[in-house]
Parts: C-alpha cells; sequence; structure tokens
RNA sequence: GCUCCCGUGGCGGAACUGGCAUACGCGUACGCUUUAGGAGCGUAUCCCGUAAGGGUUAGAGGUUCAACUCCUCUCGGGAGCACCA
C-alpha cells in the first residue's frame, strides 16, 4: 500500500496556522537583525499570476528564509503596483472600470500570493492606487518642484498613437511603445519633466560600488552615457567671405580635425532659421521642402531608410581655422538635434557615416590617422576607414601621437585658442513624467492665468505655478465614466470641471488644477521606502524605521528594470539623501555610503515556455493554480527551482514536475518510516557523513542562490537513505527537514510537528554541521599517462600527499604498467592527493 | 552596426582556483511488485567496439604534463544599445 502526500490538505492546514499565528510579521520596532528582504512587487495586468511570477518570488522567500534561520529578523512584504497603465489597458481590455477591476485583481493577486508559500507579512501590504499611498507619492512630486527638480517644458515627445498618451524615452523600444508595440510618433506637447539629468553624474559615479549583475550594471552606465568631449565653433561665412554667424559642433574625436572637410546641420537645428535669411529664396525653399519631408517620417522610417544617406547644401561655408579650409555646410537628416549639439563635423576618412555622406555629396576624404595596418593611401573604400586606432599624420603638431594623446593635444589647443570648449554630455535624458490617462496619482499642481501675467508664482522660474498644500494632499483621483483617453491628447480629467476648477493658492482667484497624472514608475520609486512604514501618518516614511531598515538588504527582480525602475529609485533615493529625509549618519557609514536604495541587486533569470519568454501576448501563459492542486506548492516550487540556476531562469515542462511531485512523496516515505520504526533505525557511517555534507552544501548552495544544485543534493540524500534501508533516526531526520524548510514550507512543517517539533520550523536555527564528520579517511587519487586516465587508487589521508608512496604504488599498477613498461618516464607531475601524471 | 552573455547526452542541467566530463532530474527500454495508480522498486541509458581500447563539451587552431574551463578565429543562439558625432 503506498502511501500518498497529502499536499492540499495539509498545505490549507499550515497556511492557516501561519496566517493566524502572524508567524512571518516581524517586529519592526524591536528587531535587532533586520533584514529587508524585497522582491520587485507585481503590476496586475493581467487576471492573476503567471508561474513567471512565481519563479522569481519562491527563488527570494527561499533566500529570506535561509537568511530567518540563520538568526536575521526578515522583512519581506508584498503589495501591487497597481496604478498606471498596464492595469488600465487590462480593464479597458475586459471591459471595465479601472476602479472596479483593481478591486478584482487585488483579491485575485493577493489569493495567488497567500497560496505560493511565501514568507510574506501580510500586515504590511502596499496598493500603489490606496489614497493613502498615493497621498506621499503626490508630496514627492510637491517637493521636486520646491527643489527645482520638476519643471514644464514644451517638447518632442514620444506620442503613442494605440495608448493615446506620451512616453518616456526608456519607453520606447526601436522607436515602438514598450506596452503595445505600436510605432510612436513625435508630437510637441507641454509636459512635466524631473531633472534627472541634475544626478547623471552621481548615478554613474556610484556604479562601481554596487553589488549587482554585471550586465544591469552594463545597462545603466550606457543608458546614461557619458561621453566626454568638446565644443567646437566654427564661423559660416558666405562665397565671398562675409561673416553670416557661428555653428558649433560636439565631438569626441577633435584630434582628425585636420581632416575635417563638412558641417552637417540636423533639420531642426535653430541655425536654419539664421541662414535662411542670407542665402537665394529658391534655395531656402529647398531646404525648407527637405525638412518637411524628413519631419513628416517617422523615427522609424528614417532608420529603415538603410541609412542611405540624403542632404541638402546650404550654399554657405564654416571656416576650419586649423587648415583655412572652408566646409560647405549641409542640412541631413542622419543628424539628430537631441544629440550633441545637433550639428556635426565631417571627418569622412575617419567616420564611416561621414564617409558614407562625403560619397554622396562629392566631398573628397583627407587622411590624418594611420591605422595598425600602415595602409597611407588615399581613403576611397569604406574599408579604409580607421575609427579607432592609429596614429597621427596630416596633422601638423599631432603628427606621431596616438589618437588618444592627440584628442588632448588638439582640447588644449583648441580652449588656448578660443575656439573651443571642453563639454560632458549624457545620453540620459529628463524624466517625462506626466500621462495625459486616467489611471494614476494627479499631478499635484495648480495653475492660475492671473499669476502667470503677472509673474507671481511659488518659483520665480515659473510664474502661474503652485503646489497643494501638504494638508490638502491627496488630490484623490475621481471616479469618472468617461475615463478612456482620447486621440487629441487631452487627459481625461481635463472634461471635468468638478475636478480641475479651484482657487489659486497665490491670490485667491479663480484657478485650475493640473489634469495630468504622473507615470507609473513613480509610484514604484519609493514604494520599498513605504513598507517599513505602512500605518505611519503624517509622513512618507518613519525616520527610525527608515534608519533601521533601509537601504533594501537584498533586492530580488528581473532584468527588464535595468534602466528603468532601478535608475528612477536610485535618482528618487539620492534627492530625499540630498533633501535630509533620511537620518543614517548614527549607523556607522558603510564603505559605499548611504546614497544607494539597493546596494545589493539579485537579477533572476526568466521562465521559458516553447521557446519564449512567459508573456500574455505570446499566449504561452502557464497559471500556477492547476499545478498547485494537482502536485502542491511545495512540489511546484522546487520544480521552478530545479530547472535551472536562478540567475538562469528554465524551460518550464509538464513532465519534469511530475518527478518532483514523486520525490516529494519520497521524503513523506521516508519520514513516515522513520517515524513507525522509531528507535529501532539505526545510523550508518556512510549515511550520517553524507548527512553533514549535505547540510554544508545546501547552505553553500542557497547562499549564493544556486537552487538547483541544492536540491540535487538533497535528493542525492534521499537516494543514499533509501539504499540503506530508506529510514533515518528521528535527530537526522530533523536536519534533513530544516535543510528543506526553505524549499518545502508546509511538507517540513507537518513532519516537524509530527516529530513533536514545536511551532515552527521555520523559527529554528538552521542546522550545524560537524566538520570532523566530513573528513574522508581515504580519497581517491587519480593516475594518468599522458594525461589520459589510466586508474584510479584510494589512498588513506595522510599518504594522499606523499609523492614517493604514491609514485612507487601508482608505478606497480597493472594498468599503468601496460602503458609505461616499455617507455622512457620524462617527467612525473604531482597534484598532492589529487593525481599524479606519468609523461612519456 | 556596436557592446555584453551563452553553445556540454534525446531533454533541463552538473563540473570548486586548469586536475576523474556528463552529478541530479526528466524521458526511454526491460524486469519485478502491487487490487490498475497520474503509484512503488530494480537495472540500463554520450558515441564506436564482443572486448582490450578509442572518440566526445558548436567548429578550427593555440598555450599546457593536463582545457568544458585560458587565448585567437569561424559558425549558431540570446540580451542590451543604436545614424550618439
Amino acid at each position: 500500500m503506498t502511501i500518498k502526500y497529502p499536499a492540499s490538505e495539509i498545505e490549507a492546514k499550515w497556511q492557516k496556522a501561519w496566517s493566524e499565528r502572524k508567524t512571518y510579521s516581524v517586529d519592526i520596532e524591536k528587531a535587532t537583525k533586520p533584514f529587508y528582504n524585497l522582491m520587485m512587487f507585481p503590476y496586475p495586468s493581467a487576471e492573476g499570476l503567471h508561474v513567471g511570477n512565481m519563479y522569481a518570488f519562491t527563488g527570494t522567500d527561499i533566500y529570506g528564509r535561509f537568511k530567518r534561520m540563520q538568526g536575521f529578523d526578515v522583512f519581506e512584504p508584498i503589495g501591487l503596483d497597481g496604478f498606471g497603465i498596464h492595469s488600465e489597458n487590462y480593464a479597458f481590455k475586459v471591459g471595465k472600470h479601472p476602479v472596479e477591476q483593481a478591486k478584482r485583481s487585488e483579491k485575485n493577486f493577493y489569493r495567488q500570493l497567500s497560496l505560493i508559500g511565501c514568507m510574506y507579512d501580510w500586515t504590511r501590504t502596499i496598493e500603489t492606487y490606496d489614497p493613502q499611498y498615493y497621498r506621499w507619492t503626490q508630496w514627492l512630486f510637491v517637493e521636486m518642484f520646491r527643489h527645482g527638480l520638476a519643471y514644464r517644458a514644451k517638447a518632442e515627445v514620444n506620442w503613442c498613437p494605440s495608448c493615446k498618451t506620451v512616453l518616456a524615452d526608456e519607453q520606447v523600444i526601436e522607436g515602438k511603445c514598450e506596452r503595445c508595440g505600436n510605432i510612436v510618433e513625435k508630437r510637441s506637447l507641454e509636459q512635466w519633466f524631473f531633472r534627472i539629468t541634475a544626478y547623471a553624474g552621481k548615478l554613474l559615479e556610484n556604479i562601481p560600488s554596487l553589488k549587482w549583475s554585471e550586465k544591469v550594471l552594463i545597462a545603466q552606465k550606457n543608458w546614461i552615457g557619458k561621453k566626454e568631449g568638446i565644443n567646437i565653433t566654427y564661423p559660416v561665412v558666405d562665397e565671398k567671405g562675409t561673416h553670416i554667424g557661428e555653428v558649433s559642433c560636439f565631438t569626441t574625436r577633435p584630434d582628425t580635425n585636420y581632416g575635417a572637410t563638412f558641417v552637417v546641420l540636423a533639420p531642426e537645428h535653430p541655425f536654419i532659421s539664421t541662414l535662411a535669411r542670407v542665402i537665394k529664396k529658391e534655395k531656402a525653399d529647398a531646404i525648407g521642402q527637405y525638412i518637411t519631408a524628413t519631419t513628416k517620417m517617422s523615427p522609424e522610417d528614417r532608420i529603415a531608410q538603410g541609412r542611405k544617406k540624403t542632404g541638402i547644401a546650404t550654399g554657405l561655408y564654416c571656416l576650419n581655422q586649423l587648415t583655412g579650409y572652408t566646409m560647405p555646410l549641409y542640412v541631413s537628416d542622419f543628424v539628430v538635434m537631441g544629440v550633441g549639439t545637433g550639428a556635426v563635423v565631417g571627418v569622412p576618412g575617419h567616420d564611416l557615416r561621414d564617409f558614407e555622406f562625403a560619397q554622396v555629396m562629392k566631398i573628397p576624404a583627407v587622411r590624418v590617422v594611420v591605422g595598425p595596418d600602415g595602409d597611407t593611401s588615399e581613403i576611397t573604400k569604406p574599408e579604409q576607414v580607421q575609427e579607432d586606432a592609429g596614429t597621427m599624420i596630416h596633422s601638423e603638431f599631432l603628427d606621431g601621437m596616438v589618437i588618444a594623446d592627440a584628442i588632448t593635444a588638439m582640447m588644449n589647443y583648441l580652449e588656448k585658442k578660443g575656439w573651443g570648449k571642453r563639454v560632458v554630455t549624457y545620453h540620459l535624458r529628463d524624466w517625462l513624467i506626466s500621462r495625459q490617462r486616467y489611471w494614476g496619482p494627479p499631478i499635484p499642481m495648480i495653475y492660475c492665468q492671473t499669476c502667470e501675467q503677472k509673474g507671481k508664482g511659488e518659483r520665480s522660474d515659473m510664474p502661474g505655478w503652485y503646489t497643494v498644500a501638504d494638508k490638502d494632499l491627496p488630490v484623490e483621483l475621481p471616479v469618472i465614466d468617461d475615463y478612456k483617453p482620447g486621440d487629441d491628447g487631452i487627459a481625461p480629467l481635463a472634461k471635468h470641471k468638478e475636478f480641475y476648477e479651484t482657487l489659486c493658492p497665490g491670490c485667491g482667484g479663480k484657478a485650475v488644477r493640473e489634469t495630468d497624472v504622473s507615470d507609473t514608475f513613480l509610484d514604484s520609486s519609493w514604494y520599498f521606502l513605504r513598507y517599513p512604514s505602512v500605518g505611519v501618518n503624517g509622513a512618507p516614511f518613519d525616520k527610525t524605521f527608515t534608519k533601521k531598515w533601509l537601504p533594501v538588504t537584498m533586492y530580488t527582480g528581473g532584468a527588464e528594470h535595468s534602466v528603468l525602475h532601478l535608475m528612477y529609485s536610485r535618482f528618487i533615493w539620492m534627492c530625499l539623501y540630498d533633501w535630509g529625509y533620511f537620518d543614517f549618519s548614527a549607523k556607522g557609514r558603510p564603505a559605499l555610503g548611504w546614497e544607494e536604495p539597493f546596494p545589493n541587486f539579485f537579477a533572476h533569470g526568466l521562465v521559458i515556455k516553447d521557446g519564449a519568454k512567459m508573456s500574455k501576448s505570446k499566449g504561452n501563459v502557464v497559471n500556477p493554480d492547476e499545478y498547485i492542486k494537482l502536485y502542491g506548492t511545495d512540489a511546484l516550487r522546487m520544480y521552478l527551482m530545479f530547472m535551472g540556476p536562478f540567475s538562469e531562469g528554465g524551460d518550464f515542462r509538464d513532465s519534469g514536475m511530475e518527478g518532483m511531485a514523486r520525490w516529494v512523496g519520497r521524503i513523506w516515505r521516508i519520514a513516515t518510516s522513520s517515524l513507525e520504526a522509531g528507535t529501532d533505525v539505526v545510523a550508518s557511517d556512510i549515511v550520517i557523513k553524507s548527512l553533514h555534507k549535505t547540510i554544508r552544501k545546501v547552505g553553500e548552495d542557497t547562499d549564493k542562490r544556486h537552487y538547483n544544485t541544492a536540491i540535487a543534493a538533497t535528493m542525492e540524500f534521499t537516494n543514499l537513505v533509501a539504499d540503506e534501508g530508506g529510514s533515518l533516526t528521528i535527530p537526522m531526520l530533523k536536519a534533513f527537514l530544516l535543510i528543506l524548510a526553505p524549499y518545502a514550507p508546509h511538507l517540513t512543517e507537518e513532519l516537524w510537528s509530527r516529530l513533536g517539533g514545536k511551532f515552527s520550523i521555520h523559527h529554528q536555527p538552521w542546522p550545524t554541521y560537524d566538520p570532523a564528520k566530513l573528513v574522508e579517511e581515504t580519497i581517491p587519487v587519480v593516475i594518468q599517462v599522458n594525461g589520459k586516465l589510466r586508474d584510479t587508487l584510494q589512498i588513506d589521508v595522510e599518504s594522499a600527499s606523499n609523492q614517493e608512496k604514491i609514485e612507487a604504488t601508482a608505478r606497480s599498477s597493472e594498468k599503468v604498467q601496460k602503458f609505461i613498461k616499455d617507455q622512457t618516464v620524462r617527467k612525473v607531475i604531482f597534484v598532492p592527493a589529487r593525481l599524479i601524471n606519468f609523461v612519456i
């Protein structure tokens, strides 16, 4: 008769017990060894969780449980990032009002989250759409404004015609909307921005101090995109040499400036209006036509054109003061206004794009660098364009220098002459914060036309604008029926007088509220600060709690947030730090400082199904509910973790799941038979030794989050137990349950209680292993001949490092004799306690 | 195009610092057991060979007594950035 493990019954029983007895709640005030184990909270953009989410949460939870057993006060909170475009779009899709859908999602997500066996502190949840939460999101906006870091500007912004809203640069992937995949258009609109560029330097500087996955750090570094170069100013002249004005070009390669033969302006460049006034009308019209044609083109088409260069000459020239060369001035769409100064100095010999353009316009290429190939001939083919390495020629005082030295020398020279100025530029742009949508926190600002006309306002640089007073926060999002965004780019709230009509905090006259809401990423940029302070009134976070629990001890999440959420959170944190909202001074400043919210971030892998990332749009989503019902939470948790290293993700297949359920049954049987046999069980040396080894291995691997190999080790142990009779002594069984507890919390809790263990197993310390038990009496030493394995010896530990003894034994081995008897042994390599190699 | 990561059995994956390649699991085959269950147990399972032995970590070279591991190139897959001046 087979004994079956009744998973659902047992799991329900313990979930109830944990919840009733608040097993996983932490005393935020009294905890002495705080460990903030945070996972990225989910955004409800579907009916419920899929196993990809569960994978991430389980992997984080195992680590938290392990740390708890190691004696830390582990705080593991959960919540919902329920405000924002993803949730709103989902509500539209299912035909529900976002407010109503949020309630449904909340219920179902929390139901599922309580089934997956994580040690969440259910007394401290956060929903970003809760007015008690977004009251402080709005406060953050107010603070940003007061510190001069929030501003309004008309700008070329990314507009998604499908989502009917603007997007931040980071949300545009290959010219398409990150959410819906539609092609993004450019629109010129008045928007709110956060001045994240003010922190570009610090965001970059701190990167080396972060203990994050390398690829995430690289992604952040690239996104910030620091470039050190120089702005060179060229005088602009007409054919007769009359001075028209100046054009400034940014370059990181001033060393090649002796080879500069043309200058190109972006179609949007402001100088074009100046030059249009001085050139012939036909010419100006032709340029106008070119510009209209390019600006009409979608950004995607502009790239998709195969980089075939087009452009139009202005008939004017820039003067290269180094050479006296008059460089023709063009307008071309391959130059982008947002990059550098929007004007490029063309060096066709040493930049491929410049070369392509020069070919089209029949501009000569001058060689000023000789590359490693030694080619000094004229540059006529793209393969000859030398971009990276070499020494200077035809460049007067730079001749013979390597590129790096020449760059410095040229910069010094240009600055001395007053022709250029060193500058640092960043790829990072200011954070576009406003959204013309409904489902988000209303931006807490008031605009007064009267005050603007009088030049009055809260900030002198932004007349007419006032923040909503702290006592009036939150500005609650009203429940309206016409919540869908229109094509006109007008926010849904802008159609509701009862919402926006208000009084001016400055003059007391009639004024209007801002009707845009803020970006979802603002909601999630500070949630980790709120968790320890849930329930605190009058402040977003309590200073004492924050001092105790932050920065986050270990943050776990997906690498897809490399440049979005993680960058914004770092920025917000740095602001709060600089404004004096933290009180970390007395805590003992660590080497890395307090300037970072997540000193440790672990990027987990993705669950793959049918060769693709699990996602709603691909239709390959697996709901954990059915598997939990069939095999139990513990089996599913362990199956997910066994697929591969936690950092790599894995391939979800049903068949593997069954194997894991079998193994859970096997553990159940070993425990049952051990209980029945009781004191009759005699522990063999080999099992004792193996247990100690397993304790060590599981501890080490869990700490490194190599959960797959940790589980493999426990399987090896149960295989051995099965071979040795299938039972364990009670103390040994207890030790085994303890190391399995983070992985299978319900199963181990049940068996622990059946063994008479005190509630809860999850409050027990991690078992220790006896190093003496790990010492082997004999170890295998490998004998090689010419590096090939020929025999293995079992040698007692003391002799294993004795070369003479081992060499003698090895030489006498029959298998070895066969290979060395007719040969001369030229050399013997001996690695103590490992191998001996005869070279013949 | 640039940057980074990765290629190990039929499959997911092990392999510490250069020292026994293929742990653990899935799948498969055969057998045993059991009132037939999505059950349990056992044996086998990288390739060639009856064996001795030989070959094998995408492919080709190199360094080394010794390479999955280090170096060079090629091919294949993935991720990020992208006319970034």
